[in-house]
DNA sequence: CCATAAACTACCCAATTTGGGGGGTACAGG
DNA sequence: CCTGTACCCCCCAAATTGGGTAGTTTATGG
C-alpha cells in the first residue's frame, strides 16, 4: 500500500531531499520528481500519484496552472502546495485551482510527513497562517452599518435578482424594496448596484 | 502570561473535565466555565478571555449566535467551536459568525491542548474533515461547459455590472458582451441574470 | 486543408429595470 | 416624544435586458 507521490519543484537540492526523505517511509513511494509542470503533465496518468507536492514559482507554467490541469486530468490526485508565498491572493488561487493542502516552505520535515498523513486520512493540511487566512475569509463584518432587512436585500441584489423578484421572495412590495435600496446606497455612499456589491464584498457586509 | 480561557458547555462533566485539564498547564487559566451563552455574555468583558471554548448545542441561545455576540462585544476573543456537528452548513455558519477554530468532539485531549496552542500562535485549528470541507468550498468546477471568456463575463455579471460596464473593463464592444451572454444562457439553460448566477454558484462555475 | 469552435462586431425591438425625487403610516425603544 | 426601522405609494427619464438575425476573424485539430 505505498502511496504514490510525485514531486514538482525546480530546486534540485530540495527536490532530491524530499525524494530521499519520503522514500524512507515504506508506505510512501516517490514515483517521479520533476523540475516543471510541463514534464510532469506528460506522465501524470502513468505516474497516477495519490499525492503531488507542488511548488508555485516554477519555470514555464506556474504551480497554480499546473494544479488546475492535473485536477482536470487526474481528479483523484491530492495536491499539496509547498511554497514561500503566503499572501491571500496566491493562497486562494491555489485552493480554487484544486489544491488540497498548503504548506509554507519554512515547514520542517516532520510537518511535511504529517501533512501527507493528514491528506491520506481525508484532511487538508495548512500552515498556521494559511489556515487563519482561510478561516478569516468567511468572517462577516460585525459592525455593518446596514440593518438586517437591508443586509437581506443587499444579499439578493448580489444574487442578481430584480427589485420585483426580491419583493416577491420576501413578501413586501417592490416600492419597499426600492426604499431599502435607496437607504443602502446612502449608507454605502454609492449610487448603483455594482458599486454596492463591491463595497459589500470589500467590507464583508454579506 | 496565563492565557485567559472561558468555557461554554452545558454538559457538567465535560465542562469540569476541560477546566481541570486546562488548568494543569501553568500558561493556561480557566477564568470561568458556563453552561449557556446568556450567563457567559453577562461577564464577557470582565472575564476578558483570550480564548473561548464553545459548544453549539446549548440551552437557550446557540453557540453560533453566542459567537456572533461575543465577537461583537470582545473582538479580540478567539473562539474555538467544540461540537459533534460536522455538516457543512453548521461549520460555515460558525466560521461566518467569527469562530477561529472548529474541533469535533471526538478529538482527544492532546488535540484540545494543541488547538489552543495553535490559536495563540495565530493559527486556525480544525479537525481533518472540517479542514477538507473548508478547502473544498473554494474549488471550482473543472468541467465547466463555459469557455474562459464566458466565465470571465459571467463573473462580472455576478458582480452586478451592466453590459456596458463589462464591455469597458475588458475592452470589447457591448454587442460582444451580449453575444457571450446569450451563449452562456443557452449553455446554462437559463434566460436571465439571476438564474445564471444561481447556476454558476450551484455548479461552482465562478 | 478544411471544419469547427471561439471570439468578436453590428443592428433591430419591446419590455423591464433602475435610480432619483417626492409623499406617507406604524411601531418599538430610549 | 423623538429617532430609527420597516413598510407602502406615485412619478419620471434613462438605461438595461433579453431575444432575434447576420456577419468576420483567428486558431486548433482531424
Amino acid at each position: 500500500m505505498g502511496n504514490r507521490i510525485v514531486i514538482i519543484e525546480d530546486n534540485k537540492d530540495i527536490r532530491e531531499a524530499f525524494t530521499l526523505l519520503l522514500n524512507l517511509r515504506d508506505d510512501f513511494s516517490v514515483v517521479n520528481a520533476y523540475s516543471n509542470c510541463e514534464d510532469a503533465l506528460k506522465n501524470i496518468e502513468e505516474d497516477a500519484p495519490h499525492i503531488v507536492l507542488m511548488d508555485i514559482d516554477l519555470p514555464g507554467m506556474s504551480g497554480i496552472e499546473g494544479t488546475k490541469i492535473i485536477k482536470k486530468n487526474l481528479p483523484s490526485a491530492n495536491i499539496i502546495i509547498i511554497t514561500v508565498f503566503e499572501n491571500g491572493k496566491t493562497v486562494f488561487d491555489a485552493l480554487c485551482a484544486g489544491a488540497t493542502g498548503y504548506l509554507t516552505k519554512n515547514s520542517d520535515r516532520d510537518r511535511l510527513m504529517s501533512a501527507i498523513d493528514e491528506v491520506i486520512k481525508g484532511g487538508a493540511p495548512m500552515s498556521s497562517k494559511i489556515a487563519r487566512l482561510v478561516v478569516q475569509s468567511f468572517q462577516k463584518n460585525m459592525n455593518s452599518p446596514l440593518t438586517s432587512r437591508e443586509t437581506e436585500i443587499l444579499s439578493q441584489i448580489a444574487e442578481g435578482k430584480s427589485y420585483t423578484n426580491i419583493a416577491d421572495t420576501i413578501f413586501i412590495s417592490k416600492e419597499t424594496v426600492k426604499y431599502h435600496i435607496k437607504n443602502i446606497y446612502i449608507k454605502l455612499q454609492v449610487n448603483n448596484k455594482a458599486d454596492a456589491i463591491k463595497r459589500a464584498n470589500e467590507d464583508r457586509l454579506i
